[in-house]
RNA sequence: GCUCGAGUGGCGGAAUUGGUAGACGCGCUGGAUUCAAAAUCCAGUGACUUCGGUCGUGUGGGUUCGAUUCCCACCUCGAGUACCA
């Protein structure tokens, strides 16, 4: 009987929905295991063979622990706000709600042709208001909360207006914004509510603030840091600017140092922890204030002449080095910083303020490419050094940051490289501090064991020691103190998007107030355009019924707003991780409308066992993630610190770009290999001759082969990228096909291809290439083969490597690009043609196989027979020729041995997510067992259960036939037994001088000078000592016989 | 620049409390079967070789009876991050 994996695969998807098979309660005696995936953005390109790998790692081990007895959580849902579907409004008119919608389904296809044990019945997909209700509730509980630093714990904004009536603000140690003045309770009890209000929104771990943002102009909304790549927008590769808006901020800096110790209590990867560590970027050293001197000692001039000096009494300096204070000889700036108008000195007011229009006009890209070039103005005003009491000259320059720290570094050139630069180009003095360093090229940036120099109290103190003592002496005398600093900034959340969470938020006099929980959701209004409104508002300005009845709370037109009890709701929507922070918890209570998750739910389920996904989430969805749960958990929401307990990044799977090259010359050598057609015979070459034999043309056409493809393209001829089927028009990103090609082209070709004259197409790569390219004189036939084939003739050029003839003795040459697969790159397979040809068992397994999950790999379809084929060796197992067979009677020792073996193995590669190896397992017990001609029952059942996580149809249809009436999915898993794989005998290698010569068969009882007896008596031996007697002889019984000659 | 990770056949990759390097699969070669192909099955497949062997896990050293595995230095590639004071 043939194994029809289409039609099984079909049955059991059919039975496993109809049966709720993994539909997983929330009341079991059993233990728990939660496995997750990151769940997908439905883009409008539907998944490619990249997107299931981490699902079916999952799944595999979701389906392992449901065997092994353990009550499993494995959902699955929708991420389903997002930017694509509304530029895709912009540009069509369609409702982001609708395109989203047909997204989902073809998600949801995909999905369930390769087999998912998901619960659906627990589906969630943030852009539903069901969903986002809890949300924006749990965006009221962030504004409600303010950060206590001395408990360390989010707390009730009411306790600390409590706090505020009874003692004032003064002892309140509070993560908070830092212009706050102090107050005392009976100040307090004055303040108007509107003031109050200011004040509390200083503290709310929601807050509103005029803030310095990433503005994307071309997406028309903010950005936070984790959404920037390289200065531009990760999403499409917009140019940022820093702009001031004002806008909402999530005080997640107030749990810097918690999400950075934590990060210790759970099982990620190290290069993970290590980009979370970077991020939140903790450095520990001193904040130090110079106070600023109007003029240099002995030049003092009239009152009248002198710069204002600051408010503020001086500049404050962050510095992880306060140990090298005595070296400071200038202090710089960042242009932006605040202070800069008020010292500037008259005479050099006009080359400041040259300097600062300059530097706002560079953008954040220039500002970062140009890291090389030294630039910076003096300011004219001095600063006094707190120690020494000498004038410091204050600078400024854009190598300063303003959003780091306070803004302005006390400069060191002598230990600090970027000092040293600044002050070599503009002259500045050098004073070294430290022993026996050498500063005449280079600053000394050595730490331990570094003695400081010059240094007054500090000289002759090693590192550490005159680190505490400059801290204490700081604090003694009033110029600074002992400070941790964190790069974490507060994540901006406010976009100026359509297709995203409404802010449950109304104004009232500018100030914001929260719709009560009770009246959640507020959901999305209808607007006629997706694009800002004509005053610059974000697209919901657009809505004509957009404001809030505080009397009967509900939604009403625009036009009845009388600021007395209906308000104008906020334009902004919540970024695309609001929904993400905490969907892993909605899953556990997916239909609870009291709460966003019950705490009997949440406490049996606790948190995700296992977590898998992109490894591009590091510092964004999975810091955010942390960074909500450990709210929650303060607030006394949720039970657990951490919501993933371990996690893995699957590597990316890459697709194959191909660049084909018609060369003019004719190069007479190609590679056969290269080429998949069998049979008749060819000339053959390996690669690196062939790569020998044309490296001048291969060096030309790759140093330049985007002019050799232009000048050598014949359009007329069709274009290269050609398809089987016409290019869809993306949906996320229309037009790409043709922009993604422009740079290949010349300007003529590409005004030709906008006015569609030619249809540009692509092919994936996963075409088989079974058709024949010699002709009957044996020769390599290219006219031809496109005649007949003009599909594969196309697929050949872009899916393989390698230089190729046709009749013309034209050359054309095809090389191979590795990359990330993409639409934009014509480089997708699509799982569904895989899940046709081969089936989803088959697929699922190959995927598996390519290597180990956490490293990145190339696609390659053709690999796919040899666990195609193992499949259906595997079938053949239990049948005989078209029967279904399997016997009852006893099996060999062998076929027990390989089982039990194979138990082991498997075992083990699951435990410790090695799934590639444990393919190879079941590759090496079928071929074995087929060897044996093994077909009894007792091995084959529990060869079943052993392979079903990986292979979960075919075992379905394999358990069914060996009489069982319910689903594989209950079947217990195979317990590994020691006593079948006892051995009684070993093969010994034999080694002289650490180099195996032979090997011996020996019993295993044997003692360690009875081996060594045997071996020395051996023939074998005797030819190799050639007559001398070993110098040493080292037996390792039950491994290894090593003799030394 | 810094941080982390990785370098093994034609290819994807196995093997590390130090103990027979190249499992398994692809590709390739030869054979069986076939009118022919596909499919299937069998055998072979690291390089060199005077068929005795010799060399071989990025490079150069070291430790060891024995090193892909441990130590030192270097090279290359990948990922992240980037004027972080």
């Amino acid at each position: 009987m043939k194994y029809n994996f289409n039609e099984i695969e079909a049955k059991w998807q059919e039975y496993w929905a109809k049966n709720q098979t993994f539909k997983a309660s929330n009341t079991s005696e059993e233990a728990k295991y939660y496995v997750l995936d990151m769940f997908p953005y439905p883009s409008g390109a539907g998944l490619h063979v990249g997107h299931p790998l981490g699902y079916i790692a999952s799944d595999i081990y979701a389906r392992y622990k449901r065997h092994k007895g353990f009550n499993v959580l494995h959902p699955q849902g929708y991420d389903s706000f997002g930017l694509p579907a509304e530029q895709y409004a912009i540009q069509t008119g369609q409702h982001p709600a609708v395109t989203t919608e047909n997204n989902i389904k073809r998600y949801r296809e995909q999905l369930d042709k390769i087999g998912f044990s998901f619960d659906w019945s627990r589906e969630v997909r943030t852009s539903n208001p069901d969903y986002y209700k809890w949300t924006q509730w749990i965006f009221i509980q962030f504004f409600e909360s303010w950060y206590d630093k001395e408990q360390d714990k989010s707390l009730a904004i009411s306790e600390l207006e409590e706090i505020f009536s009874v003692e004032g603000n003064k002892r309140v140690k509070a993560a908070c914004d830092e212009d706050i003045e102090e107050f005392t309770a009976e100040e307090w009890s004055t303040f108007t509510s509107e003031e109050k209000q200011k004040i509390l929104l200083k503290y709310r771990l929601t807050y509103l603030a005029e803030t310095e943002v990433n503005w994307c102009p071309q997406l028309g909304t903010v950005l936070a840091n984790d959404e920037i790549v390289n200065g531009v927008s990760e999403r499409g590769g917009y140019p940022v600017v820093r702009k001031k808006m004002t806008q909402w901020s999530m005080r997640i800096s107030a749990f810097a140092e918690r999400l950075l110790q934590d990060l210790d209590k759970i099982d990620w990867t190290e290069s993970l922890k290590e980009s979370q560590r970077n991020w939140i970027g903790k450095s520990v050293g001193a904040m130090v204030e110079f106070p600023i001197l109007s003029f240099p000692k002995g030049e003092e001039k009239a009152d009248s002449e002198k710069a204002p000096s600051s408010g503020a009494g001086g500049i404050r300096v962050f510095t992880t080095r306060p140990d090298t204070i005595f070296g400071v000889t200038f202090m710089t700036l960042a242009p932006e910083h605040e202070l800069v108008q008020k010292i500037t000195t008259p005479e050099q007011k006009e080359e400041v303020d040259a300097y600062i229009a300059a530097s706002a006009k560079r953008s954040e890209r220039e500002r970062m490419a140009d890291v090389k070039t030294i630039s910076g103005v003096f300011t004219g005003a001095y600063a006094e050094h707190p120690f020494t009491k000498e004038p410091v000259p204050i600078w400024i320059g854009d190598y300063v940051l303003a959003g780091y720290g306070t803004g302005a570094v006390m400069a060191v050139p002598c230990g600090d490289q970027r000092d040293y630069d600044f002050a070599k180009h503009y002259d500045l003095p050098i004073n070294n501090i430290f022993e026996n360093a050498d500063i005449s090229e280079e600053a000394f940036s050595g730490k331990e064991g570094t003695v400081i120099a010059n240094s007054d109290f500090l000289s002759g103190l090693k590192y550490k020691e005159a680190l505490q003592k400059v801290i204490l002496e700081l604090e003694k005398t009033g110029h600074g103190y002992g400070k941790t600093n964190y790069r974490l900034r507060d994540a901006v959340f406010s976009r100026q998007r359509y297709w995203g969470e409404p802010f449950p938020v109304y104004y009232v006099k500018g100030m914001p107030q929260m719709i009560s929980a009770e009246h959640l959701p507020l959901t999305l209004p209808e607007v006629e355009k997706y694009l800002p409104t004509e005053t610059g508002e974000p697209p919901l300005g657009n809505s004509t019924e957009w404001a809030w009845d505080t009397v009967n709370n509900v939604i009403v037109p625009n036009q009845e707003i009388d600021e007395e009890t209906i308000f104008r709701l906020e334009l902004n929507t919540m970024p695309g991780w609001a929904g993400s922070s905490w969907y892993l918890f909605r899953y556990m209570d997916p239909h609870n409308e009291e709460t966003f998750v019950s705490k009997e739910a949440q406490e049996y389920w606790q948190n995700v066992d296992l977590y898998i996904g992109g490894s591009e989430h590091a510092t964004g969805h999975l810091l955010y993630s942390r960074f909500w749960t450990k709210f929650l958990k303060d607030r006394g929401y949720l039970s657990v610190e951490e919501p993933f307990k371990k996690l893995i990044n699957q590597g990316m799977i890459l697709g194959t770009s191909a660049f084909s090259f018609k060369l003019g010359n004719t190069i007479e050598v190609y590679d056969r290999n290269s080429l998949s057609f069998q049979g008749k015979t060819g000339e053959s070459k390996s690669k690196k001759e062939l790569f020998e034999n044309v490296t001048d043309d291969l060096n030309t056409v790759k140093d330049k082969y985007k002019k050799a493809f232009i000048t050598k393209i014949d359009i007329s001829d069709k274009p290269i990228f050609i398809s089987r089927k016409n290019m869809e028009e993306s949906q996320d990103e229309p037009g790409q096909c043709e922009n993604a090609l422009s740079h290949l082209f010349d300007e003529e070709i590409q005004s030709r291809i906008q006015n569609k004259e030619f249809t540009i197409r692509y092919h994936p790569y996963s075409v088989h290439t079974d058709v024949s390219l010699i002709n009957d004189s044996n020769q390599l036939d290219i006219d031809g083969f496109k005649k007949s084939r003009p599909e594969y003739y196309n697929a050949m050029f872009i899916g393989e490597e390698g230089n190729f003839i046709d009749g013309n003795n034209d050359t054309y040459i095809v090389r191979r690009e590795v990359e990330k697969m993409s639409k934009s790159k014509y480089n997708v397979v699509n799982p569904d043609d895989i899940c046709e040809n081969y089936g989803a068992d088959t697929l699922r397994m190959y995927e598996m196989f390519l290597g180990p999950l956490e490293q990145a790999k190339p696609w390659n379809t053709a690999g796919i027979t040899g666990v195609h084929n193992f499949l259906k060796k595997l079938w053949k197992l239990y049948h005989n020729g078209e029967e279904f067979q399997v016997s009852e009677e006893k099996a060999s020792a062998d076929s027990l041995k390989t089982l039990h073996k194979t138990i082991k193995k498997v075992t083990e590669d699951i435990e410790n997510f090695s799934f590639n190896t444990s393919v190879s397992t079941f590759m090496i017990c079928v071929n074995e067992l087929s060897v044996q001609n093994c077909n009894q029952r007792e091995v084959l059942e529990p060869l079943a259960v052993l392979i079903a996580p990986y292979a979960p149809h075919i075992a379905e249809e394999l358990w069914a036939k060996l009489g069982h009436s319910d689903s594989i999915v209950t079947a217990e898993y195979p317990v590994y037994e020691e006593k079948f794989l006892v051995e009684s005998t070993k093969n010994y290698p034999v080694s002289f001088n650490g180099k195996m010569r032979f090997t011996m068969e020996l019993p295993l009882d044997l003692s360690k000078e009875e081996i060594e007896n045997t071996v020395l008596a051996d023939e074998r031996t005797k030819d190799q000592l050639s007559g001398k007697a070993p110098k040493k002889v080292i037996v390792v019984p039950g491994k290894i016989v090593n003799l030394v000659i």
